[in-house]
DNA sequence: ACCTGAACACCGTTCAAGT
DNA sequence: ACCTGAACACCGTTCAAGT
């Protein structure tokens, strides 16, 4: 402000100075920085030391370029989840594979922001994610699966993992937006009176529903678990059992009884 | 714009004609058309005919207006899960507890939107759900499981059903914003030369990691299953067993051998 | 005590130029 | 062919009034 009366103006760019993938490794600086919300047009300009305008020749809209960030993201995160090395046996393979997913989006917010929350899971992802998929059914096929309880294991595991990792996110996001304020209001008060058991509960440390790596795992437990049992079924050969309380829970893709909700 | 010539400008409101009620009101209103992502102050000011800096008396910012929103909505949705019929066994009773939760939400977006995606599960949240939250861990406990048991049964299926929805809701959210556009990459192939699995899997109708009602049909059955078993073995006294490949997921909460990610 | 318009800083985007 | 500032419509928010 009082550099206002000596304004410098930014000499005009070279002709060749500017190209579209310098704009998107700039606009992931820039959100490193102040993350995905607040990544603007004017900002990304000064920090390229640019003309908003010029962007515009690049990229004809800010979705546009959000677009090619999500690309560039979708590479990136194959990277950090491809080297998912092959442990001994297949559950420990899918296990370790579905934590490096979720711990590469918690570590890597913008990736998830991108891929996650705004493109959510997009045809495109699935496409870029096809190679790793295959690999993780053909997997599980291996170890005794029919393609359709390998398609519906690993149906399971991503969406486990990615419900996680983005209530985690979005968890993460209202936090540090509220801190400062008057936190919308002040502190909570589970009466023991009227809850008795959740006053217990939270005495004991119990947190419920939060998606911590408690819950994490309770939930990919019972996945691989059950995946375990239709392999030990298979081998036995008996199409399907159970050994106890399975009756209503067939892997089947059948009509079910009372689904509910729409599409 | 025609109009322009012969603006009429809007009689001054009186002195009581606005209150705080009438304008969360008219806020649900209006996202209920433009969806909350759209809803802006200037569009809430014309839409209930007052002055758009009028609203800021009552709610000093825009994030004070949502939160009351986000209370209301919290009243509603605790009006909709609320009466859950007890059905003749906890395992149903639980299953259509998480059904007509997931319903809810899918059916009413700005619920979500406020409770899932904005204010992500808050303290506040769980308060204000906490009479429901008792009933469903007291049924449990009744059925036979250990108050910990209880607590993290009922965290999954709550993690499984927030995720769900909350990804199904960005996906609808995504779609219809790039509905119109050249949806960013015309047409997926899944070509049956490098990854003939998802190939055939696709051909079938097979859809990997969506959270639509099959696969969340699945995840909950995992929990439900497990919750069986766990029942059934405390009932034989037996701490705990597990019939089959029950040995490395023990519900109890142990210091994990490798958990990775922060917090 | 309540309601209001003018005004500010910011955003995404368009357009008519400059080089 | 590329880069640019002025300008527009929109947003959230503040402020100095009006009643």
């Amino acid at each position: 402000m009082a550099k206002r009366a000596t304004a410098e103006k930014r000499p005009r760019r070279e002709r060749g100075s500017l190209n579209p993938e310098d704009i998107i490794d700039g606009a992931f600086e820039l959100a490193e920085q102040v993350s995905l919300d607040n990544l603007s047009m004017p900002m990304l300009g000064k920090h390229l030391d640019v003309g908003v305008t010029s962007i515009y020749w690049y990229f004809r809209k800010k979705d546009d370029l959000l677009n090619a960030m999500t690309d560039r993201a979708l590479e990136r995160y194959a990277t950090f989840v491809s080297p998912f090395v092959q442990a001994r046996d297949w559950r420990e393979s899918l296990r370790r594979h579905a934590r490096t997913m979720r711990s590469t989006f918690l570590t890597h917010p913008i990736l998830c922001d991108l891929i996650l929350i705004r493109s959510a899971l997009s045809p495109r992802a699935a496409q870029m994610g096809a190679k790793q998929t295959e690999k993780v059914i053909a997997n599980l096929v291996e170890a005794g699966l029919t393609l359709e309880q390998a398609v519906d294991t690993y149906s399971a595991v991503q969406l486990h993992v990615h419900g996680a990792v983005v209530l985690q996110r979005l968890y993460d996001k209202n936090k540090e937006s509220e801190s400062g304020a008057t936190a919308y209001y002040e502190n909570l008060t589970i009466s023991p009176e009227t809850t008795p058991l959740l006053a217990e509960a939270g005495a004991k440390g119990l947190h419920s529903g939060a998606p911590d790596d408690h819950n994490f795992e309770y939930g990919l437990d019972r996945i691989l678990e059950y995946t375990e049992r239709l392999i030990a079924d298979r081998a036995a050969h008996k199409p399907r059992a159970g050994k106890s309380a399975t009756k209503t829970s067939a892997p089947r893709r059948e009509p079910k009884d009372t689904t509910p909700a729409r599409r």
